[in-house]
DNA sequence: GAGAAATGCGAGAACGTTCTCGCAAATCTT
DNA sequence: AAGATTTGCGAGAACGTTCTCGCATTTCTC
């Protein structure tokens, strides 16, 4: 009997209970016309035979494959999208869907494959995060053709997804209003730019809403203040931030208080203070964009803009289902941030 | 024309190229005998179209879905298990494999259901972290039928299941050689063990080998020496494992050394020291398991145990690839762990 | 230039479901 | 008790591929 090697399909069971395909698919689905009986019947045969359904049968027949696909960047020190991760797998599980897991390492061709590959396995829905405003061509209707899209942590302006994103803008506006209510006069923005070459003091272009909103609100938030502030623009990398960082440590005239756009720049200033000898909280005030547990259990305690995650994920899973259900030009969503205020701002005497 | 709401089939791409949709097949997938003008019209045929492929006829066809799954615990600080799953996800995709992801959170009924769900899904080969070293019938042959499974971080003693980890034991002697070199002779070691309902000194069951061999390795390098040590078993919660590390820290015969068993530990032992002012590296010295950016980054920099982890994920996927390609009876595979010494340990003047 | 070999292509089955029909038997009407 | 309705079930198609056959037609062989 070569019969121990395949799965058993529902031929088997429905031979088993002797009855006909049909009916067994009946009873163990529970719908149509069907009486107890033959229910039990098929059931024990089904768990006789250790029977399970074959989901891809069943998505080919349904044209549904009950699977969504995330396509994501992944950062090492943030949490962040780790975290956006675990909350759209799990709010996507909790309403039956299992989620295909990509990363783009913010490069565009690894976008586009991830987003064609994933559209060929069918999936019901795409939840994405961009890697570029401009480069998109893969994400339009033509491409994507009717499958559900929708953005998370990045806006793109000039296309019809919807996005959840959280409050970049007023996030580093109440930074900002943070330490000037503490006294600074003297700040410095330390801002990752993905994609550009190397780190500059001058404005390069920047292909992500998240990090715009954030120099926006950081300049709009100076702006009538008698305070002089200056925003450097990394590269990605971590020697490339260190440099950049060392530049605005050993300045004459030194920022009092430092703004970080996430925790990797928030590291790599840790690193720079620690290699001067410049403490963190006396020295310098530090306010880093992103919350993490190791920022709160630091000494001392780093004072964040937090965003909501976990409510993120949740969102977009939840806008994503509604469009899966039909539901047309769904609106974006933007998730209020929370500044936490911790021990790494001092108050500067006047 | 409804024709447009329909994605377009290999049927449509033969019509319009004036071929049969076999002759098509061949001429987008490049076997059997076909004229390469006939696969120049059916390209572009396609083309036109925007054909894609349906990866789900390809799988129920074929038998394959070219997908596997990945049950994992997802732990919120330590970086660990994100950064396997970010391994293994990229390592399949490097083989053609998409991966999907399931988290458990340490509980064995997700677990079940996980793998269940997976199962039916049909996918290639399945990765897991085990959440018990006992209640494990759902990874049994007869459940998972002839599924490739593999196992990470953990062994499951009592089932011939191939597991990648590391060096656990190894690594627990090398943090206690390294600080009884420097001098140590009184050691605390703050063990998680998932599952227990409160802290306690006494050691409980240890449903997971990882932990098992960690205090072994505590336990034998600590053995002959004239030294003085002691065990505290966190529950999981933090509550509970600063509530433990309180105690620790203001015992009277205050150990100098301290070993965490990951890095949620090493967190509330930093908690705890910074409530009651102590200082790191100076009143007590740190030794915790798995390193991260942050761990390194801090003043002082921790000296960690650390471990594999992108090189436990590649070789993970590699031998469910091995298993899939019918190699039987494989063996486990222990990767060895690295002390990297930074300063938070001191020298204990004798 | 006639048979042999090679080439290109179409017909149709198969993968494992679900679901629409239609038919027989059972149950309900009055 | 005879028609009307309900109930339970089986036959068969459909989802979109791939792949095995077999049949023409072309190209090779001497």
């Amino acid at each position: 009997m070569a019969k121990s090697q395949k799965a058993p399909t529902l031929n088997d069971v429905a031979e088993r209970a002797g009855v006909s395909r049909a009916t067994a698919s009946r009873a163990l689905a529970g719908y149509g016309r069907i009486s107890s009986d033959t229910i039990e019947v098929v059931q024990t045969a089904a768990h006789q035979l250790g029977y399970r359904p074959n989901e891809v049968a069943r998505a080919m027949r349904a044209g549904k494959t009950k699977t969504i696909g995330l396509v994501v960047i992944s950062d090492f020190t943030n949490a962040f999208f780790d975290r956006a991760t675990k909350a759209i797998i799990d709010a996507a599980k909790r309403q039956g869907y299992q989620t295909l897991v990509s990363h783009t390492d913010e490069r565009i061709e690894n976008e586009r494959q991830a987003v064609r590959t994933l559209i060929e396995k069918r999936v019901d829905g795409l939840i994405l995060v961009p890697s570029s405003d401009s480069d998109h061509d893969h994400l339009s209707r033509e491409h994507v053709g009717d499958t559900p899209l929708v953005l998370i942590d990045r806006r793109l302006d000039d296309l019809q997804i919807p996005a959840v994103t959280t409050g970049d803008y007023q996030g580093a506006v109440s930074a900002v209003e943070h330490a000037i209510g503490r006294g600074h006069k003297n700040f410095a923005f330390i801002v990752a730019v993905p994609g550009i070459k190397e780190s500059t003091f001058t404005r390069p272009h920047i292909p992500i809403s998240t990090v715009v909103d954030r120099t926006n609100g950081f300049l709009d938030a100076l702006n009538g203040h008698k305070v002089s502030s200056k925003m450097v623009f990394c590269e990605d990398s971590q020697a490339g931030a260190e440099a950049a960082v060392e530049k605005l440590l050993t300045a004459e005239q030194r920022a009092t208080v430092f703004l970080t756009s996430n925790n990797d720049m928030l590291l790599a200033l840790l690193r720079g203070a620690g290699k001067l000898g410049i403490e963190i909280g006396k020295d310098i005030s530090v306010i880093s964009f992103d919350d993490s547990p190791w920022a709160a259990a630091m000494s001392p305690a780093i004072t964040v803009v937090s965003r909501p995650v976990d409510q993120l994920g949740e969102v977009a899973v939840e806008i994503l289902l509604k469009q899966m259900s039909g539901a047309k030009s769904l609106s974006s969503v933007t998730l209020p941030t929370m500044l936490i205020e911790r021990d790494s701002v001092f108050s500067v005497p006047h």
